[in-house]
DNA sequence: TTAATCTATGTGCATTTTGTATATAGAGAA
DNA sequence: TTCTCTATATACAAAATGCACATAGATTAA
């Protein structure tokens, strides 16, 4: 008994995992990567008790492919299956500049009323 | 002929609306409001062809009340039909205050990586 | 050499969330 | 009486997600 795991679950009601295009297309700026190892990635950066679900990253990065904002190719690897790896195109950037914007500007109007509220 | 309206669409691809849990609580923490309201406030600070769907706030009011972010009451008006009128509750504080640190700490990352690669 | 495990990508299915349209209804204006 | 504005809400289809599972190459352990 007592496998008491402290589930320490993300205070926004699970309700931030879902943007999983911008923090693929942030991840992705930084240089190529694939499936596997941008899951991993995300769960990093990520909230305890709130995992990104492998077959969501998998499925956004094709659907993210088909809106052209990724390029993939096959690498097959020296050692172990082969990858489908990923980079951004000039309109992937376009889209997580967008995305700046738009966060930005929704903080800073969190930010603006929550210290008159405080 | 010519009813040309430039349709300036949201570079996010119309992946940012669905905020609508933060947003509304953004615009109760001034105040107390009702649907309709919030609907027309939340389409000022919306972006030209995405627009608000009336229907989903409405939807999203109902969820957050049940998770009990927000609580209503109906408020009979001296004109027009009846308005439901919420006001943000201690728990939909503490759930802003956590969107905030995860907007800040997303847009932060965000904007480290592009001052690198721009 | 067989079984188990790790890497790696993906699908099936049920649930949840969203978009679009529509229903309902009071009140005021034409 | 009809039209419009205010106001809330649902029906139904489409999209996104969560969870489980399938597939398969490569490595490690028994």
């Amino acid at each position: 008994m007592c496998d008491e795991k402290e589930e320490e679950l993300c205070e926004c009601g699970g309700r931030f995992n879902r943007f999983v295009e911008p923090r693929l297309l942030l991840l992705l700026i930084e240089g190529k990567s694939y499936g596997y190892e941008l899951v991993s990635r995300l769960n990093e950066i990520s909230f305890p008790g709130d995992p990104l679900d492998a077959g969501n990253v998998y499925r956004n990065l094709r659907r993210m492919e088909k809106e052209e904002l990724v390029e993939s190719e096959w690498a097959m690897a020296k050692s172990g299956p082969p990858k489908r790896v990923y980079r951004i195109t000039i309109e992937g950037e376009d889209r997580l500049h967008a995305w700046t914007f738009i966060f930005k500007k929704r903080k800073e109007a969190m930010e603006k009323l929550l210290e008159n509220n405080n």
